[in-house]
DNA sequence: CGTCAAATTGACAAGGCTCAAGTGCCGTGG
DNA sequence: CCACGGCACTTGAGCCTTGTCAATTTGACG
């Protein structure tokens, strides 16, 4: 089988695993779909809001993140994206896009024609159940992230969307939770958050000086992971990380 | 057929017939599905966070939301629902609910075993489909959910969540967009948009002040729908309501 | 060593929150 | 038919979290 070796799909193969039980011949319908791959650079835009969109686009290394700008310039990050995850399988179904992807660091992109991917799901039903799965987690998600912009205080905030990140970068098998590197800018968490960058900055210092964290540069170290959960009223089930 | 007069599920055919093409014997199969009703009064826990969840539940007549809850005590709404709408389609994927589903008023409700569900979607993928359009489509109403609650102003949102309304009642059937009544309290407009019932009061008076719309109770007439529309930031794309 | 983006810091302004009191509406019971 | 009670809605005053503006420092990289 070529697919232990199929490297730029095997981030994606595990995670549709953990999503749903696959078959061999389901591995192989993935392997066989047409695909091309691209590297971009640090901030490019990947889909834009409007545009019609004819390929799936698969995150295979570095961050993406997805956002919404309203009327008056503001950017709304709505969500990150680690290696594995797909980031418009909405069109599957939708042929214009209702927001924008982007590139936060440089990233490894495979790209599936989106009718390939439409006739696979057709043929192969358990795809089309962990996709659909991996939907329903993405939709659990923002969820949560409207409590988290509606509801939490800044300081809060800000710590639930780094307990997030560690937790999902561990999940994918990027490293422990304790310790991991912010591929995104102060400005960036601030898009995500509903905040302004010159408040993230206060924040993270209070973070510090509460002894909740350590920080070098982009790089974070979560000293006391109980305690940070707690002050980030943060629980992972909405992540809904297979056990 | 028994289909024209199956009043409970009519709403529902005609919500999935929009979502995507379905033959007689999809139709067929959604009226035999077993089931159960139920009246509930206004205000009444529908589905609660951590609980397992092994019904499905559809909204037949009346209005319900759904919310999460923070740490501090805070309430934060993620989405109303109107009469067609089926209020936890994720449990078809998910044993556990991550969030709570509410009553907003008196709600007639209908039940379908999630089984039974699981099954006609294994068996009929054109429901496949028209379900998972569905979520879809509530993912990209929690993304602009982010974006209302975390990027626009108090009267920006506050108007916002009116154009949704209004938007969707009319495309659920419920009449002119012009004009409708609303069955949420402040309070619940204020957990819905991150604000305190005391602001939302202060800014539906500013928006009626300004002539963007006129309030009688809970009725809501919209005088100048364009103008309402610039001022609440609204395009309706997102909702992906079949043309 | 120069350049540029990102991070940091301070002073001040403001949008929205808190607390508190009062009003109006509507269903219920006498 | 009217009095009562409860909930939602209004309104005001003062405070506080977060935003704004602007200057400076730091760090990565050619």
């Amino acid at each position: 089988m070529s697919v232990a070796m199929d490297n730029p799909l095997r981030s994606l193969i595990h995670k549709l695993t953990s999503l749903n039980r696959l078959g061999a011949e389901d591995i192989d319908g993935l392997c066989r779909l047409p695909r091309r791959m691209q590297w971009v650079k640090a901030g490019t835009a990947i889909v834009s809001e409007g545009q019609l969109v004819s390929e799936c686009c698969l995150l295979v290394d570095g961050y993406a993140c997805r956002h919404k700008v309203a009327d008056s310039g503001g950017r709304q990050i709505v969500s990150f994206h680690l290696p594995g995850d797909i980031l418009d399988i909405q069109h599957l179904l939708f042929n214009r896009a209702d927001h924008n992807v982007q590139a936060i660091a440089g990233a490894q992109l495979v790209f599936f024609p989106m009718e390939s991917l439409r006739r696979l799901v057709a043929e192969r039903p358990a795809i089309g159940r962990a996709l659909w799965r991996d939907c329903l987690i993405d939709a659990s998600v923002f969820r949560e992230w409207v409590l988290n912009v509606g509801r939490r205080d800044a300081k809060t905030r800000i710590a639930h969307m780094l307990c997030e990140f560690a937790a999902r970068a561990e999940a994918a098998g990027l490293g422990s939770p304790a310790q991991f590197t912010l591929p995104m800018t102060q400005e960036d968490i601030a898009d995500a958050t509903g905040l302004t960058s010159v408040h993230v900055n206060r924040m993270l210092r209070v973070l510090t000086k509460e002894g909740a964290l350590v920080r070098s540069g982009r790089e974070i170290r979560i000293v006391d992971w109980p305690r940070m959960r707690r002050s980030a009223d943060f629980s992972p089930e909405y992540l809904h990380i297979a056990a």
